[in-house]
DNA sequence: TACTATTATGGAAGCGGTTCCACAGGTGAT
DNA sequence: ATCACCTGTGGAACCGCTTCCATAATAGTA
């Protein structure tokens, strides 16, 4: 039998659909012969009881709450989860909270679709990824409320947004303040393969800075390449065999900023003495290691992220606009004033 | 109204139950003034379409796996997270993943009873938990398959188990064969909040090594405090203090040999020519760091468990029973010869 | 012995949707 | 005028469980 419900097993053992149901809540007054028959016939039929008529019956509240993020590899996404667990938890309303990791981009429309249509979720937390209109429309349609966490400033009401055009723009004034003039960016591709514009706004911080210090962009020390530590490393090495290689380095993420130290420590150089890095996110690591980059507050963007939306779930139609501190230069040991070693 | 029903709507906008599915499924001919009407009726009531009810009738398949964790600031959670994630991924079949955190030890018991009371899932990944046999019965009785990702051996089929005693020893023993003599242990309080005793099983196979070498266990260079860098970094000062400082330190955690590092080098000692820390994990940040370190392959350990549950779950009662591969040393730069420098 | 509690059990109703079938009213062809 | 065929709609049946009520059988009490 493909699928016994309780019908089955009842008339199986011979019993009432409502003497099995007492024995799977192993409750009130069953006798032990009955309970033992009954238990056996579920053994042998292989029945499972079904979560939803369960859930449905019992009238049971069980909300979930969905993330969906690119991928959770890169550090900078842990946090944020962490944040929007955190949130969670502080409101002791039993939420669930299911994690959707995009692991390809074609496949988000589907899995999009696929919560909608099967109603997963009660409300859904976007980050990082780019939605199309048609799939705003497609949740509002569904009366499904999300969040965006976004790296550009979309205008929501119901996002939350990181100027990374700023974040560049600091980042790179830090390393010409300290009186550097050659100085590299190692980013992702401008737009990888989500559709996410991270690396472009960041770089073209970078583009307003050099020209607010007139200097222009020499080719040679823009270097792209796919996401983490690995690339990073690669791209400085090739930086470091340029007849004039760059004294500083500003690295999109503190990932790459850290395949970037590591390649110029092994080309047998020093950072900060003889050449400069930064970073971007103040992810954990960061501390750690004693990087010097640009904090973007990732795990209070979840925190604030997940408040919006229970707002929206708890009291439909009025959300508290949440705001994420401003974008902050945070000083450590991997840069130092030009020409000082 | 409390929770209003397709029947309210529909008594309200003067039409039948058929009619208001019709509107809410946006499907095949409904005259436009009805959609119209319908629309705002449900507008109005606040309607909002149950889940369950919706997926009973549908008749959707729509299986959850639960994770529970401790936390997931360390990012040993995270790495077994990911692997979780990764092999869920790589069998399609569509099954979500709700993320449990235990946020207080004391609290488990009440979230499990939670979970199974809801039937919120239909298996559990249980990590670095300790569990009892009455929680363990529980699941059992309600046909919960679970699968265990343990820090001690337990002999359960349905677990996977990490070694700590002898990864504890290798550690050790690797700083004893590079000859050093005063060998500090940097852990947390050996058995913590959740009744997890990793910091204690280490610290057996951190005493069976020095045993092996005849060297006497020397109280003031085992330091034990709460988990994280900070105290990791309190405790390696105090440890720097002594008049007779160790020469060696090996920490119960990635994150803990980073802290001891930074100690180090803060009081303008050089590691490894002054001072060796060899850590344990090997977390994605320890090659980063360049850190020496047991790697305990967790990513893999999160990946098996999943495998395993996913086993039991297509098909009950077959579990293949799946292997971590030995705990492995692996050398990287924060380890050296005793005296070299 | 007659009457009341108690215990074990069967089965109908209900949870809130979807879907199928029946049917009314209108259209167009014969 | 008759018939076949759409279109829009109402409502019963159903999804698989829980729970309450009714009932039979047994035990306990006066």
């Amino acid at each position: 039998m493909a699928n016994p419900t309780i019908y089955d097993v009842a008339k199986a053992a011979g019993v009432g659909v409502g003497t099995v149901s007492r024995v799977l809540n192993n409750s009130t007054r069953v006798s032990p012969e009955t309970q033992e028959k009954v238990l056996s016939v579920i053994q042998e039929l292989g029945f499972r009881r079904s979560k939803v008529a369960r859930q449905l019956s019992t009238g049971v509240q069980h909300r979930n709450i969905g993330a969906m993020l690119p991928y959770i590899t890169p550090p900078s996404f842990v946090e944020r989860l962490r944040g929007m667990q955190m949130a969670l938890s502080h409101q002791d309303n039993d939420f669930n909270l299911i994690l959707y990791t995009v692991s390809e981009p074609d496949r988000q429309h589907e899995q999009l679709l696929t919560i909608v249509d099967q109603s997963t979720v009660d409300g859904l937390l976007i980050t990082t990824l780019n939605i199309s209109d048609e799939e705003r429309d497609l949740l509002k349609q569904a009366g499904i409320p999300f969040v965006i966490l976004s790296d550009v400033f979309t205008g929501d009401t119901n996002g939350i947004s990181t100027d990374n055009v700023h974040g560049g723009y600091l980042a790179t004034q830090h390393l010409l303040q300290l009186g550097h003039r050659r100085v590299a960016y190692v980013g992702d591709e401008l737009t990888n393969n989500y559709g996410i514009p991270t690396s472009d706004l960041r770089y073209k911080g970078y583009l307003s800075a050099l020209a607010e210090y007139d200097i222009p962009v020499n080719a040679d020390y823009v270097c792209l390449g796919m996401h983490g530590e690995e690339t990073a490393h690669r791209l400085t090495r090739q930086l470091l065999t340029l007849p004039e290689p760059p004294t500083a380095i500003f690295a999109m993420s503190d990932i790459q900023a850290v395949g970037c130290i590591q390649a110029v420590r092994e080309s047998g150089l020093r950072v900060p003495e003889d050449i400069s890095v930064i970073g971007f996110d103040d992810v954990q690591l960061s501390r750690y290691v004693g990087l010097t980059t640009v904090r973007q507050h990732l795990e209070q963007s979840g925190y604030l992220g997940m408040q919006m939306l229970l707002d929206m779930l708890m009291t439909p139609g009025k959300v508290t606009p949440r705001h994420l501190p401003p974008l902050e230069l945070v000083v450590r040991n991997t840069t130092q004033q030009y020409g000082l070693a």
